[in-house]
DNA sequence: CTGAAAGCGCTAACAT
DNA sequence: ATGTTAGCGCTTTCAG
């Protein structure tokens, strides 16, 4: 009974309790457990000793106001419901890794309001760098970001202008790839399906490069089918069903994304359509499922998880050459033809 | 030339200038940025309008440090590179979104190692909950975690001891379920098929139970057939290729995961199998995409978004009727039979 | 190599 | 309703 000397109260232990708990200054003990050099190797060890015995954690909120620097990088994205983004989250930690920042992750659900939001809440955490999604923002967010002082990579898309630096693909470009694609196979009569959702920026400008690229061989798209949700095997048949039953002559059906591209394409096989002679399809970001189709699904690949490194190493500045700031890094993806558009 | 009055030296703002800035002392400015009641509503716009007229970010390193808490819950989990994961953060994500509460999310791959530096990590920010994923820890992790004062949720498992509270389902008794359904199917020459990975316990544990589970039925595996890496629609079709080469009168696939399970399905259909007579099947997860499979794969549902909302509710303190800590909540999914399982 | 003093930017607690 | 004082736990800076 006696020989508990725990104070009943549980206080978080301080730099102090470990000073005290070796006799050496705090000082000294904070030189230790930053891993400083300019310390002996005796007092080093009886430092690191004590420590271990309390089961010292630092306390990251006063270093961090005391050094005024933060080992924390804000992530942005819209979601996590689907592959990609968790692909580049992926990316951007393994990057991260051995440099000393930790990543630090928020969702805004593809609103703008919400961003602000939590890129509010974020940079007040005051972060080394920040990594967000996208290029559109509101002129709040927009500001924030500018009079942060900090490394900012926007990350995904390139078609527009960055506040500081950006990585991504064009995805205007990868709709007129996917145009130029189809016009040459020959397909003439083509639908769209996709999305609903208005803030997703990047999936619209895939849309519009696919009908300007359409447009300059004079063709249109024929039929749209929107749907409101994540992206879903389910939802991807069931569109098809829809847009072929309105549309039986269509020649080509291009997705917005892979996984509503892969529900179309098992609605194609089990009804028994000749793809790609009869109908030719096509999706976009390159997921790795697709490998394990009953046919590959062409697709162009977002470059995710080569886009979360890259963001990462601009913000460790790696590669860099010591510049900070003001990089511009487009990736250009191939088109894969797979087995679902046709040869010339 | 002379109109600009911009510092040349990018400092921060502080409450102090925002302070000058309208008139106002620091702590009644401070006092309206964290929406307190208790300021006139004149001083409080002025305020306001002072705040964001500089773009002032309040710093709350400083703020945290002042008022020892800090509205940060982190969140650890294995991976982001399969659905299940991201599928918790979502729903922790919510739960938490009108609590104040801001989810930290941490990734340790599978590694005890390194999901005890993730975490030294992030307690040392002093968050104020935290919820990992998982009841198997290093000694050391453990004893943070016990001495972090804070509110400690282990998800997805329930099947051992809880450091604090646990929010999770028994995959033990989940892979009983599933062996009395095989046995009661009357499928009698089992094949498994899943991951190398020592470190996925939980997936240990399925399959523990189902083995238990065969065997009070004098049964056993036939044969076993593992990967490595992460779960993926190809690597189900070569490994239910390869079981099923080795043993062709095996009459029944269990898949420790439902990407895995999906791919072999897909397989077994393309060979022309006829499921689920000759040859029943089933995964784990119940991942929505299987709905949109050309036949639904049997499966249990894990909860994940079920399971992170609860989580989340019991860091912030909702329905838990005051009480900290000690909460066990044990979720029963039921197994879907879907079409791979052949009724009795 | 080690220690003492000062202060990071904010908020709790106490005036007024 | 507003202001003043002190101090959160650490690190920077400067002395020894």
């Amino acid at each position: 009974m006696t020989h508990t000397r725990q104070p009943d109260i549980r206080r978080p232990l301080t730099l102090r309790d470990v000073s005290e708990a070796c006799g050496v200054s705090e000082m000294t003990v904070s030189r230790v457990l930053r891993n400083r050099e300019d310390v002996s190797p005796a007092t080093r060890e009886k430092v690191q000793a004590a420590a271990r015995e309390l089961g010292y954690v630092p306390n990251k909120i006063a270093g961090g106001l005391a050094s005024q620097q933060v080992n924390l990088v804000a992530v942005i994205v819209p979601s996590l419901s689907n592959m990609v983004f968790p692909e580049v989250l992926a990316g951007i930690s393994a990057a991260l890794d051995e440099t000393g920042l930790q990543p630090v992750f928020g969702v805004t659900g593809y609103s703008a309001e919400k961003e602000e939001e939590v890129l509010y809440e974020m940079l007040s955490w005051r972060p080394s760098g920040a990594i967000i999604a996208g290029l559109e923002h509101t002129d709040a967010s927009r500001a924030m970001l500018e009079n942060s002082g900090i490394p900012i990579v926007e990350i995904m898309d390139s078609d527009g202008v960055a506040i500081d630096s950006v990585v991504g693909i064009s995805h205007r470009a990868a709709g007129r790839q996917m145009a130029d694609a189809i016009v040459a196979a020959g397909y003439k009569r083509i639908g769209f399906l996709g999305s609903t959702m208005a803030a997703d920026h990047r999936a619209r400008k895939r849309l519009e490069g696919l009908t300007e690229g359409l447009a300059e061989h004079g063709l249109d798209l024929v039929d749209t089918e929107l749907y409101s949700g994540g992206s879903a095997l389910k939802k991807g048949r069931e569109m098809t069903e829809a847009i072929l039953s309105r549309n039986p002559d269509l020649d080509f059906l291009y997705y917005s994304n892979d996984m509503i591209g892969a529900g179309g394409l098992l609605y194609c096989l089990a009804k028994g359509y000749d793809i790609p002679n009869q109908l030719g399809m096509a999706g976009f970001n390159g997921v790795d499922f697709l490998d394990g189709l009953p046919m590959q699904l062409a697709t162009i690949d977002a470059c995710r998880h080569e886009i979360g490194v890259q963001a990462a190493n601009l913000i460790a500045g790696k590669d860099t050459g010591g510049v900070i700031g003001g990089h511009r890094i487009e990736l250009t993806p191939q088109l894969k033809h797979g087995d679902t558009i046709r040869r010339a």
